[in-house]
DNA sequence: GGAAAGACTGAACAACAGTTCAGTTTTCAT
DNA sequence: ATGAAAACTGAACTGTTGTTCAGTCTTTCC
């Protein structure tokens, strides 16, 4: 019902939108930012330069404004692991890790802040929160199962907790990002980190950190 | 400043408690559960069955209330992690995870949803969840230098992300609790469920998934 | 036992939230 | 060009929030 939200142009040109949608990109940022609750529909109205009546002309309630970007980035992160599954054929994890990371960048380009608001809607449990860890842990495990099918697992690894254990370090770095932007300086995303963080998730998920006497 | 608040008695006898104590109790409660901007003075006074003037008289205002209570569990848990490096002279990274969940394990008996504040304050971005997160880290982080300088660490072996994706997975069910619970009908926490998973996180960090042939 | 100090009460208050709606402007098919 | 439908406005309204404060009850210490 809320997919009409129609890209913003390259260039800064958001007084191209209409109302409705400079709408939901100027609340999708907020609520990134500052939390559902942190944010009045004063502060959206005119961040969008609309008046307050035009948010309850379009979506009822402030509730019902959150409910159109949920379910708007909800589509569209399920079309992307749609695509994501399509395009990988080949049954590695690394290119899983890799097309999320990809994924998110491009957003990030075109969406600023949407990697907060991914952050956000995980931690809040909010429902769409919950469908995208599950869609994330599939996609993790379709991908370590086909694995296991050719014989690339470890007789005694756990079934259950493996693809979760993986899980767990690939949302790590979206979940954690301010702390580790704190320690490190720079997010896991950026072009140079994300080589080493890659490298690293790979060697230690399928060989593990124990030194190997061969 | 806020470190005068008595353990609650083994039974519910809540009402043992002093209103200020009270207070603290019920508020971290009802933090934990609605997050911050979810509750009101009013549903804190009656649920500590106190009178709303109580909260500003004690801790001045309601962010107050939040920065006593943040406080006094910053306070406990660098005390639970000193213990912890005290305790574990022996250098293992399976004494850690245990130890970390030990240490929720006996919390959640006496302060009913006190993982839940942990999470809370780890994903809202408050000053103490930085703090955490970093002790979190820094006693993963001790322990692996250990078993470095002991060899027991691979050469290749990426010592930066080590401990941090060693710390990704030891967080990851603290973090994403609920979904797993509905995923895997049990708390990470549980006492069957920690052996496994438990078993699991040591087997992939030391060897990893991949089998190994001898 | 008495008085000062602190714990505690709750009605009153001011600021602010989300919503409403009567009215104005824009859009667009005919 | 015209008129109806849709987009849009913003002052007014209503309920809720955190805070205040004058006053009561309880504890404590000489």
């Amino acid at each position: 019902m809320a997919d009409t939200m129609a890209k913003p142009a390259k260039k800064s040109s958001r007084s191209s939108l209409k109302g409705r949608d400079r709408l939901m990109l100027v609340a999708m940022q907020l609520f990134a930012e500052r939390g559902f609750d942190g944010v009045t529909v004063r502060d959206i109205a005119k961040a969008a330069d609309v008046s307050v009546g035009l948010i309850n002309h379009h979506f009822e309630s402030k509730e019902g404004l959150r409910a159109a970007v949920d379910a708007h980035f909800l589509a569209e992160t399920s079309k992307a692991i749609v695509r994501a599954s399509r395009r990988l054929a080949v049954d590695d994890l690394e290119s899983v890790a890799d097309y999320h990371r990809t994924w998110i960048r491009e957003y990030e380009a075109e969406w600023p802040s949407f990697a907060a608001y991914l952050r956000r809607a995980i931690t809040e449990n909010s429902e769409w929160g919950e469908n995208l860890f599950r869609e994330y842990y599939d996609s993790v495990s379709r991908m370590i199962t086909r694995s296991d099918a050719d014989g690339k697992i470890a007789e005694d690894a756990d079934r259950l907790w493996l693809p979760l254990l993986y899980a767990f370090m690939l949302v790590g770095p979206l979940l954690l990002d301010p702390y580790i932007r704190n320690m490190l300086g720079k997010s896991t995303y950026d072009p140079e980190m994300w080589g080493r963080f890659q490298k690293a998730l790979r060697q230690l998920f399928w060989f593990g950190a124990a030194p190997r006497d061969s």
